[in-house]
DNA sequence: ACTTTGATGATACAGCCGTACCAAATCAAT
DNA sequence: ATTGATTTGGTACGGCTGTATCATCAAAGT
């Protein structure tokens, strides 16, 4: 048969030139012209791909979430050999704050995308309940875990403490976007409290 | 002399149904045409008063944040005659949860706004700073009045809590709004975080 | 080597958008 | 009644959008 190439893989470099130009101009000025310039392959391409813009903005939100997912884990991973749970969700948490360019790009985008989700049914299916909720339960976990090792504070819900830590992480997370606030004092707010649901190690109390 | 015609009011008219189709539609669905036909008047008027779109858009900003603030100050009334600084803080924090119909087209509106604001800087320049700015300061000082009257746990930071507080009631509000939590649950986490900041009158410990 | 199949490029089509222009009503106050 | 602000209607222009059509080019297997 003809010509091999890795569809999958030409798909995934479309998406990212989306997301860079939606990074760049914001989502709803994105057009498939723009796409496939920042590719750098014909319009034709890209319909060759993905045959309708539909596709392609829900096959670029799927793969946003997965180079998401991927970069937290990774910054979990530079955490330490075995981090501590407070160290895991720290990470995770912090790797959603928009700091530098790539976080920035990705909040950005997810939220355009959230926007366009709560009136584009095809959007809102899958991924804005699945993917948070997938979120929450694992830092509920991960707060479980610490609760039997004794690293929390008493009287600490997990599920609940995780639902808030992740809608204040979000929150943090736009006020850096708009420019009311600045990544280190988004840290600071998110470090309190975490200091307020873990123990300090060395320390009883702070 | 001719006709005489509020044009304040005429203009507020056309920014109520500019925030109504797009909080029908989406924001980014929004043509001066559908504008025009939801205030019931022809597409030349809403050009006679706003030039170009861009100024009815940042009019219909200021519009909305202008009915935000009188939402948020009337339910601030009804909690009471004189009512406690919790009470204040829990009215403040609810009217910007999207739990009714007018609070979830305030929420997704703005957001949308935002979302729009971080690329284009006529947007920007002045609501998305200064606007929340005012809210942490209100809640600041309102936790500042509560420390004084000693209904605060012991080692609270008011500035620190209210920026937290306001990113968390944000975070959860997009997050009612993308259905991925109901408002129950998002109104739980909040007043968790409030009983643990204020003391609980009866009781010194919950 | 050639044909088949995949990949690519250029062009064109409706359709909607914001904006603009023109002409004619409508109505209150002088 | 005249005046002038207000409102409406129609009509049209570029420009952009997503999509479709046509033709072409490259490579792989019988």
């Amino acid at each position: 048969m003809p010509k091999r190439v890795d569809h999958a893989e030409r798909r995934s470099q479309i998406a990212e030139a989306l997301v860079r130009v939606a990074g760049r101009r914001g989502l709803h000025a994105v057009g498939m012209r723009d796409v496939a310039a920042e590719a750098g392959v014909s319009l034709r391409l890209v319909q060759y791909y993905f045959e309708t813009k539909e596709k392609l903005l829900l096959f670029g939100l799927e793969h946003l979430a997965e180079r998401f997912g991927e970069r937290a884990t990774s910054r979990v991973r530079a955490a330490g050999d075995s981090p501590g749970p407070r160290a895991m969700v720290e990470a995770l948490l912090m790797a959603a704050l928009p700091t530098d360019e790539e976080s920035r790009t990705f909040h950005f985008v997810y939220t355009s995308y959230a926007v366009l989700a709560v009136t584009d049914q095809a959007l809102a299916a899958q991924p804005f309940i699945k993917n948070p909720d997938a979120a929450e339960d694992a830092v509920t976990e991960l707060l479980r875990q610490a609760r039997e090792a004794d690293l929390l504070r008493p009287g600490v819900d997990p599920r609940l403490e995780a639902a808030g830590l992740l809608a204040l992480s979000a929150g943090l997370g736009t006020g850096i976007l708009v420019g009311q606030r600045g990544p280190e004092s988004a840290a600071a707010v998110l470090g309190h409290h975490l200091d307020r649901i873990f123990h300090t190690p060395g320390q009883g109390r702070e």
